[in-house]
DNA sequence: ACCGCCAATGTTATAAATTAACATTAAAAG
DNA sequence: CTTTTAATGTTAATTTATAACATTGGCGGT
């Protein structure tokens, strides 16, 4: 393919919309007739849709209607979203990030902006839904499939992680309790996580404020490995302030 | 909502996209101005675009992407139904068989009966698919995912590959040729499939009659290096023969 | 019922964008 | 080295969108 069509294609699914005025300012010196028929041909090839004055991609369009569906199918769970919203804040763009299984995280997944990223993650579905973005590098730890929560673990998945580096990881807990800090409730997943929290740099939590006081059979962290809790305001206020007391260590 | 935005919003969903000139004729005694704010209201609630002279539909337009993701899957749907369930025969129970990625893979797995089963894949749509099957043990090689053919493939794919056995793999092939074999469009998927069938005690691809004749730049197996071919009737005949030839051979 | 208000719609002039047709250039093929 | 083809540029004509203002009709308040 053309290298100016690869660039504008890049760029609109970035921006989610181009206007033919700044294509014109990225590629001065070409005839508005030129880019217009530039844009034609990604519509064409089905990645955009001709708007008047630019053109604006399809997949961006198709997230945003996911993003209301998403919304509206999440409503019950609307503290997942609102925990998803607030974790996406402190997505920083080319970096490398580990999504860790969990519907917290399959949210978040789901909110990602066209961003450049590196991700890897534990969950086959998130995989999945975070590959629609396009300049998103998509890595799954191998192993095997846990039915429940859909997670993989084992020690070939412990393997992957050794050869991997993570930025950021925003990890899922199934408890959380000042005696036995983050808990899960599976032994090979708890290994799993631990891991990861080893090798990142930066560890955010996204737990929902129904899983603080309970606790599973495997503790995988301690309030002070990790550097933020993101929750939602369900939280009881002395737990809102041990949990967020911690916020920017490191 | 306005009566007539619904209707304007039913008759876009389901052409697709509309014309100015069509709705003046739909709503006729109504200014263009009336029509063109309409559109804007749809717009603006995430229905539509407005393109020049009328409006697409997003649904529609997300179906578009979504269909260039499962085009593959929707073509020849009927040839590969009828490969997957001759392949269903060679399932044995509790085996360990390994599913290739591919769409006449991921029909095979839609089709597996609730049979004991340690299934091994490099695709984590077929994993997700597998994992429904309650008296399933699924195992996911890692690595990177391929955007094109949700696939995994890479170093540390190849390292799990190395402790696992396996005593039937399904494969895919993206063409076959007597001069070149079976070939498929990326190295680092041909590796896999390279290991898979150096390790599987028997090995069946699973390659629908349009395959034939046409070859791919990685080559991951010669006739000699399978033990069967399964494909639909649409093969010629002396394909057929030289395909079907070393049945059971081995 | 009367008045005034507001929202929806219509009208017009102006600005902007698209198209079509043809001219030019550059690159590939012979 | 010429021929051919594809890509790009140029211009004018057409179509479409916008903005600003005018009109209509319903609705609530007193």
């Amino acid at each position: 393919m053309d290298e100016r069509l690869s660039r504008i294609k890049q760029y609109i699914h970035e921006k989610g919309e181009i206007k033919l005025a700044e294509l014109q300012q990225l590629f001065p010196g070409l005839s508005s007739m030129t880019l217009r028929r530039d844009l034609k041909k990604l519509e064409d090839a089905g990645e955009a849709v001709r708007t008047k004055g630019g053109a604006k991609s399809i997949r961006h369009l198709s997230r945003i209607k996911e993003e209301m569906y998403a919304k509206r199918s999440l409503e019950n769970t609307a503290e997942k979203y609102i925990i998803a919203k607030k974790a996406l804040g402190y997505m920083e763009e080319s970096r490398s990030v580990f999504l860790d299984s969990g519907t917290t995280v399959m949210c978040l997944a789901q909110l990602l902006e066209a961003q450049k990223l590196f991700i890897t993650t534990s969950a086959p579905n998130i995989a999945l839904e975070c590959v629609k973005n396009p300049n998103a590098t998509i890595n799954l730890i191998g192993g095997n499939l846990n039915r429940d929560n859909l997670s993989l673990s084992g020690i070939t998945a412990l393997d992957f992680l050794d050869n991997i580096n993570i930025d950021i990881a925003f990890m899922a807990a199934s408890g959380f309790s000042h005696k036995n800090g983050f808990t899960c409730g599976n032994y090979a997943e708890g290994e799993i996580k631990k891991k990861v929290i080893a090798k990142a740099g930066k560890v955010i939590v996204l737990m929902d404020s129904s899983k603080y006081g309970k606790s599973l059979p495997f503790t995988f962290a301690r309030l002070n490995d990790v550097d933020m809790v993101i929750s939602d305001d369900g939280l009881p206020s002395e737990a809102e302030k041990s949990l967020t007391a911690n916020k920017y260590k490191k």
